[in-house]
DNA sequence: ATAGATTTGTTCGTATGTATA
DNA sequence: GTATACATACGAACAAATCTA
């Protein structure tokens, strides 16, 4: 598996933007199948050494944008 | 006698002020009722077009004043 | 059937950096 | 130089929905 995209904290770039370009890039490069669950907050919280809010911010636009949907206790799926 | 209802970022007062008299103002005259939860945090901004930071400070000094109390995961009630 | 664990969703608390007046 | 205001970021608590043993 190739290696991760990381996370710049000093780059200019808001932290939950660049959260949300690599979760973006790797729905796009169907890195996650359709209808398929992306890793939860939790995981993406120690996957990219970010915060709760940060990961759900990032998802929250990706949802807003109709990447992805979530269900309350199931999480969040692409579409 | 006049009410002040909505925030004005040109007048002399600071903005967290002047918000803080609103909602003082709500409070005294019982418009949210003792126990009632204030609206939160995020609605707040919404409701008034102003930072996070700002509807903190205001409900800080709210909660200094002693006319509500909080309580982390829940919100601001009404004392 | 219910108890526990996991997950999303919402909330407050604190801190930092930037811009502006 | 100080105070205000906004945006970001991290941390934590609480609740409800979901799943499973």
């Amino acid at each position: 598996m190739p290696r991760q995209q990381v996370i710049d904290h000093d780059a200019g770039e808001p932290v939950w933007l660049q959260l949300t370009a690599i979760l973006r890039h790797q729905i796009e490069t169907a890195q996650i199948g359709r209808g398929k669950l992306l890793p939860s907050i939790r995981t993406l919280m120690q996957t990219y050494e970010v915060s709760d809010g940060t990961v759900k911010r990032a998802l929250a636009q990706l949802k807003a944008d109709g990447l992805v949907d979530s269900v309350p206790g199931r999480g969040y799926f692409v579409l």
